[in-house]
DNA sequence: AGATACTTGGAACGATCAGTCCAAGACGGG
DNA sequence: CCCGTCTTGGACTGATCGTTCCAAGTATCT
């Protein structure tokens, strides 16, 4: 019943990321959390410091698991700005498709929710989202964007990431996401080589 | 101190929205509520009944308020769908640039919150979000859109809005917002006339 | 084997949650 | 003017919130 650690430290980190990203941080309950981990008060306390720190490992942990994806998608050499796009939302699609991981993105949750977050929690959630710009931009530079096209582009399939996000929070299709996701990858910017 | 009500209604109720709109349903406590509106907690609960009903009638509300905006937006003769997109969009910019008003949108934040919503709350927003989307693509198809085009349109801009408003949520500034909403404006789709 | 360090589940805490209730008071009708 | 009706703010309830604490128990080290 006890000695040393009975659980598997980072499968719970990535359980309680789950109930975050499902119920987001208010409804976060430390009932929930013990209950989604399956330890008791006790070691969550112990293991992972109060819940405000235990969402901010949470969100180190959705880091650390999707944004290699991202990068990944992007770091193939794309022959235009457009299938740097399509290569970036089909992650987040395939993301959305995967029936063991809650609807939505934990990051857009919660930038919903900022008012209920602390300072912390708040500067974290934005530089989390202000890298994904980054390696967008990044992309699309190397895909043969100019600077401008680049960064505006970066912003938009950003801004089609968490749209995709809330829309399957509300109950849309998956269907109705991919098409989403196509149109955002369908723009005209200049005409491109192919 | 009693006798015949001593607020107005309407009022309150749209000072109840904001609370909603700005802390979402699980961190708008009726404490927060009684504060938002002035009113006393008997006032509160013999007006509007329990949080739930008082969720619905601020869902109300806000339809009330912007649906109207969306509405004349979309009437007016529009020279092609682009046009359409654009002026559906500038309603939600202008919306977020309002200062007396939360950031993002009432709809948005309770659609990441639809587990933390009863059945009743979740029909009602995705009822509202429907009715946006039929609005836009009807308004799209008066614009000279075919029905695949209007049906793809409707539902990208719907997305669009639902990224402005996370966007905004999560600070960015109105400057990258509207380089998305133009951005949403500028589809490929058919080359239109003009 | 004995001592120490650590983990564990659950009890307990004060604060806050949504919701109920009521005495006090103010209006309208007779 | 007086009675009945309605409103109001605040007290109150039971449940749940996040957090702390601890006795009981187990592994490791000498």
């Amino acid at each position: 019943m006890a000695g040393r650690k009975q659980f598997d430290v980072d499968e719970a980190l990535r359980r309680a990321m789950h109930v975050f990203w499902r119920w987001g941080y208010s409804e976060a309950s430390i009932d929930r959390l013990t209950e989604g981990t399956g330890l008791g008060r006790g070691s969550l306390y112990g293991t992972f410091g109060d819940k405000s720190a235990l969402f901010r490992k949470s969100l180190q942990r959705y880091a650390q698991t999707y944004h290699p994806l991202y990068d990944q998608a992007l770091s193939g050499p794309h022959p235009s700005p457009s299938a740097v796009v399509a290569a970036y939302l089909q992650v987040t699609l395939n993301r959305i498709a995967d029936p063991t991981v809650p609807d939505g993105c934990l990051l857009t949750v919660s930038a919903t929710q900022f008012p209920a977050l602390d300072a912390d929690g708040q500067a974290m959630v934005r530089a989390m989202i202000d890298d994904l710009r980054a390696m967008l931009e990044q992309a699309l530079l190397a895909a043969g964007a100019d600077e401008q096209e680049a960064a505006e582009l970066a912003l938009c399939t950003l801004a089609t990431n968490k749209s995709l996000a809330v829309l399957s929070r509300a109950g849309f299709s998956s269907e109705d996401l991919a098409t989403v996701a196509a149109a955002a990858a369908r723009f005209p910017g200049r005409p491109h080589p192919l």
